[in-house]
DNA sequence: TTCGATGCAAAGGATTTGCAGATGC
DNA sequence: GCATCTGCAAATCCTTTGCATCGAA
C-alpha cells in the first residue's frame, strides 16, 4: 500500500512548527509498512524491534498531533482499544472473526447513494459514519 | 418504542431457569421505557430513581446474561462505553455529535445489496457489521 | 535560548474477576 | 437446600494528565 509517504508526514509536521525527533522519523515509517490499521501497542512492540524505547504516553500523545494534521485516522472495531492508519482514500475493512486478518474495502457508489438516503430520512446534517465489517476469512473456514 | 416486552423477557429469562429478582424486573422495565440505547452509568441512574440500589457488577453481569439469551444487544458508538438496547428489528442509529441524541435509522434493502456486493469481493463469509451514523440534529443546528 | 517533546508517576474510567454471603424457588 | 444472585474489593486494560527534564532548531 502506502510507500514513502513517510517523508511527506514528516514535511508536513515540519511545515506546523514539530519537530523531527528520532521518534516521529521511525513512527512515520511504520505507518509506511502498514496493511492494517494498528494498535499503540503494536506501536510500541515495533519500535522495540528497532531497538526504539519510547514510552506509552508518548505513542498516544504523538498520535494526537498526526490525527489534528490529518495525517491519521482513527479506527475503531469494537474490541475495546483504538487502531489508527495513515489517512487515505476513504474505506472500510473487514476483520476476521477468527484470527484478526484485516482487508480492506471500497464501497463508494454504494454507501454513497445510502448517505443521501439517510439525509432525506432523518432531519441530521453533516453526516458521518462508522462502518467495519466482521467475517470468517478464507484461511479461517 | 417497545412496550410490555419486560413480561416476555422476563417468562424467558424464567424458562431458562433464571430467577425472576428485583432487579431483573427493573431492569426489564426500564428496557421498555427505552427511545435509545443505554450505559450501565444511565442504567444504574434510572434503577436509583426508581430506588433500587444495585451494584454495578450486578448490572454488567445481567447484560451479559441478556445478550447471551439475545434478548439484548450490544452498540457501540466509539466513545468508550457500551450502550445496550432491547434486541428487535436490526437497524442502525444516527448519533448527535452535539447532544448525544439519537434517532432509529432502517437500511434493510440498501444495505442487503452493499453486503451482497461485498461478499463477491472478499473471501470472507459469515459477514456481520457495525454502523452507526453520526451528524448534527435539526436541535443543536 | 526557547518551546515543543518526552518520561514517569499517577489518575481516570470502563469492565472483569474472585469470593463470601444472601436469596429465589 | 441448592444453585443462582449479589455486593464488595481488587484487578485489568486502555487512555489521559501533571509536572519536571530534555533536546531540536
Amino acid at each position: 500500500m502506502g510507500k514513502k509517504q513517510a517523508e511527506k508526514t514528516l514535511s508536513v509536521l515540519q511545515a506546523k512548527g514539530r519537530r523531527l525527533t528520532p521518534t516521529r522519523k521511525a513512527l512515520s515509517t511504520i505507518f509506511d509498512s502498514l496493511t492494517e490499521p494498528i494498535t499503540v501497542t503494536e506501536i510500541l512492540a515495533k519500535l522495540s524491534k528497532v531497538s526504539i524505547s519510547v514510552h506509552k504516553t508518548t505513542i498516544y500523545r504523538e498520535l494526537e498531533t498526526l490525527i489534528d494534521l490529518d495525517l491519521v485516522t482513527e479506527v475503531d472495531f469494537g474490541d475495546g482499544q483504538k487502531r489508527y492508519e495513515r489517512r487515505g482514500k476513504h474505506h472500510h475493512h473487514i476483520v476476521c472473526r477468527q484470527c484478526g486478518r484485516v482487508v480492506d474495502v471500497f464501497l463508494h457508489a454504494e454507501f454513497g447513494a445510502i448517505e443521501k438516503k439517510l439525509a432525506r430520512q432523518v432531519a441530521y446534517r453533516e453526516i458521518t459514519h462508522n462502518l467495519e465489517f466482521f467475517g470468517l476469512c478464507d484461511g479461517c473456514l
